[in-house]
This record gives structure tokens, sequence and C-alpha cells, in this order.
DNA sequence: CTGTGACTAGTAGTCCGTG
DNA sequence: GCACGGACTACTAGTCACA
């Protein structure tokens, strides 16, 4: 559970960083916007397939998530 | 896909290095033996819970399993 | 713009076997 | 010891309306 919530802060801390709202980012992660919310608030346990489209517009290696 | 056997060929490596069986692992991981073969063969997309499961007993924060 | 409860379809994860 | 299959349950993926 500790590790979605790691998962949470590092998503929100680098889609900040990109100026991003969470329903641009869920548009470039293609991913829906209410999911990201979720996984920012580290109330889901995603799978890896997940970790990577979120890692990918964020520009970092899928591992850099969950650090 | 590629990050499951990216996954697969890590933990396959760490495992090996420890000496352990698959069935071994699968003890100390507390993850059934058939999933840690799944996984190995990058035949799965485990949630990240899954990944904290695996690298414990392996000795390596979960993110070394999918760099 | 974001958090939350609820919902369905699909799959993660377990357990039984076999060669 | 490992790969692989079938069958099953629990939980995730993905979406919506609403606060």
């Amino acid at each position: 559970m500790d590790i979605c919530k790691r998962l949470g802060q590092n998503v929100r801390a680098l889609r900040e960083e990109k100026g991003w709202s969470q329903e641009a980012f869920a548009h470039e992660a293609d991913i829906h916007r209410t999911y990201i919310s979720d996984i920012e608030r580290g109330a889901r346990n995603p799978t890896v397939m997940i970790l990577e489209k979120l890692a990918k517009p964020l520009g970092v290696p899928a591992a850099r998530l969950i650090e």
C-alpha cells in the first residue's frame, strides 16, 4: 500500500513540474482523468503497464515513479 | 509488454543469484509458484504491490526490477 | 480543476494438474 | 525444477455523474 502512495507522490510532483492539470496529463498519458486522480491519491494498485503509460509523457523511466 | 519481459529477466537473474528455485523463491515472496513462472517468462502484467513482494526477498528496491 | 462512490468488463492472482 | 493449461475468485482498468 505504501508503494502506491509513493507512486502517487512522484506522479503528482512530476506532473506539476510540467505545469499540467490532471486533465491535461490524463490526455497526454491516454488514461482517464479520474484514474489519474485515484493514482495520485494512492488509492489504486496499478499494473506495470500503467506505470509505463504514466512515465512516458513525464519523460522519466517507469522505475523512477516508484523510487 | 516490453516492460513485462524486462521485469521477468531481472527477476530471474536476481533469483538465480540467490541460488533459489522458482518454488523456493515463491515461498520466500509468498506468491504462487506458477505466477513466478509466468512473470519470469514475461507472460503477466503484475501490479506494483506484487513488484514489492518480489523485490523484498531479493534484497533490492522494487524500482530495480523494471530498470 | 479535482475527489469520490458506483458500476461493468476484463484480467490479476491462486490453485489444480501434466509432460 | 520448470513450462504450460484450465478453472476459479478477487481485484484492477476504465468510465460516469456529482460534489
